[in-house]
Parts: structure tokens; C-alpha cells; sequence
DNA sequence: ATATTGGTAACTCCAAGAGTTACATCGTCA
DNA sequence: TGACGATGTAACTCTTGGAGTTACCAATAT
């Protein structure tokens, strides 16, 4: 499984979006200063979190980020697959002609439970939303 | 997620081993072939299969690796802890002592969800074992 | 003895994330 | 309407980790 930070930092900003619901957008300095990295890094997660219509930016003075949703209605999985685009499991070459029948045959062999593990994060992940997150913070 | 391919090569190594059981090791140089990468790769992999009891290694002339249990007896959960070392959500740095709130407790918060994932993703891989996957193999 | 195999160190190569700087663009507010 | 403060994004560097490769030592069957 292939693993950034990505998705424990998209977590992290969107539970600070949840904090300050209603209060108008939070720009990506603040959060990147909470996250303690650039704000040009939020900005860039920032985008792909849009693109799944988690968040909304505001451009212009006084701009920045809001939830899009209420945050009881985003999950943890949303935010995950909105972020790891990559699927959870990385296959290497096979070549379907190879010699070898497991050579051959074991990327379609293992599609089916790689799927279903991958149906099983979702799931889990899917129980826990941002809501629970921000307001588990005192 | 942080996901090299170090475990499907290792399931496909795994039952490279399973379908030659009981017709003496396999060498690195044999398996390295069907997976098509190198000897050394194949050895370091089995390295930490081995670590896990989940291989052998037969040192000298003819030797080779063999599985270490039936291979109904292995999931790809075994394979995939044994391989991935590292847990399956990376953190950033977080600073307990932040300002900010969800800087200071996120880590806390977030930890029983996401061992959760790990443990979700643990049991639909368990369902899934070496034998099961070389026996689908023609 | 010798040939063949694993074990492992040391190195290079490559890809991807993260960080940084710079700048165009947008939209508010004085 | 003009300046300011924000996003959007390109371009680049730095770092990390996996993968590949070469080389050589240790082990062991023949």
C-alpha cells in the first residue's frame, strides 16, 4: 500500500474548516500554520478536496475555504478517496503472456479480493465523520 | 496509504512457492524470472517473509526457499503485515503543544478510527489465502 | 574441491511527495 | 476605481524510499 501523509493532513484541514463553520472562509495561510507546512500545499490538496465537492474556495480579498457539506454528511472515506487517488493496492507489470501461468494470471486472480479489501477500508473508514473528528477536540 | 508493489510481488513470489511444494526449493534466480526483476529483490523480499515464519531459506548448492507452512494456512493478510511494515495511515507531525487545538489532539483523536481501517482491511484480507490464489491458477 | 545457492553491503536510478518562490487573477472594500 | 489580500498554478528543488545492480562472503550438496 502506498501512503502519503495526504490524507491525515486533508483530515487535519477539514476538521479545522469544521471549527470554523459559519465564520466565514479560512484562508490557506491559517491552515497551513495549524498543519505547520506552506500554505501553497493546502492550497494544492485543497484543490483535489473541491474537485470531490468537499470544499468550496472563495476566491478574491477575503477569500478562502468552507465545508461544502454539513460535516456530519463527509466521511473519513470521502475524504480518503478524494485524496489517494491511487488505488490502495499497487500491482507491478505482469505480462499475460509470460511462460509462467502465475505470471500470467495473477493480476486477474487477485482482483477480486484486492477489491473486496479495498471495499472494507471504505467501510470502516465511511463510520467516522467530520463531525465526530472536530467536535472529539476540546 | 503509502503502497509500494512489494506486496503483490510477494503474494506472487509466495505462489510461485506453493505450486512447486514438495518438489524442493525454488532459487531466487527462478522466481525473480516469473515476477521479472532481480535475484537480490526476490532474496530481500524473502528476507522479511522468512522473519514472519512464513518461508525458509536452504542455504548452499540446491538451495532455495520453500513455504514454512501449507499454504492454506497463509492469508494475504499474513503477507501483506509482513511485507508493508509500515502502518497503513501515515501521520504528519503533529505538536501536542500547539496553539491549535486540532494540531494538539488530532493524532489522539484520530488514532481508534484508523486502527480500525487497519483492522478492517486485516480481515477481509485473511479471507484470501495462498492456496486460494495458486489453486485459481491453471 | 568445486559449483551453486542464499545473505548482504554498497551503490545508482527513478518516481513521488513536500516545500518554496513567483506571479497572474479575482473580488472586496475603502 | 484602485489597492489589497486572497486563490490558482507553474516551475523548480529537496528529500525519501523502492527498485535495480554489482560484488563478494558463507554455506552446502555433489
Amino acid at each position: 500500500m502506498l501512503s502519503s501523509s495526504r490524507f491525515v493532513v486533508a483530515v487535519h484541514a477539514m476538521s479545522v474548516l469544521a471549527r470554523f463553520r459559519g465564520k466565514g472562509p479560512v484562508c490557506s495561510a491559517l491552515v497551513a500554520q495549524s498543519v505547520h507546512t506552506n500554505p501553497v500545499v493546502i492550497r494544492r490538496l485543497m484543490t483535489e478536496l473541491e474537485k470531490a465537492h468537499l470544499v468550496r474556495s472563495i476566491a478574491g480579498r477575503a477569500g478562502g475555504f468552507e465545508l461544502n457539506r454539513d460535516p456530519a454528511q463527509i466521511t473519513l472515506a470521502d475524504v480518503y478517496f478524494a485524496v489517494e487517488d491511487e488505488t490502495v493496492f499497487r500491482m507491478h507489470k505482469t505480462d499475460p503472456r509470460s511462460q509462467c501461468p502465475v505470471a500470467a494470471q495473477l493480476g486477474q486472480v487477485l482482483n477480486a479480493p484486492l477489491k473486496a479489501a479495498e471495499c472494507a477500508l471504505h467501510s470502516s473508514l465511511a463510520k467516522t465523520s467530520i463531525r465526530d473528528v472536530a467536535s472529539a477536540i476540546v
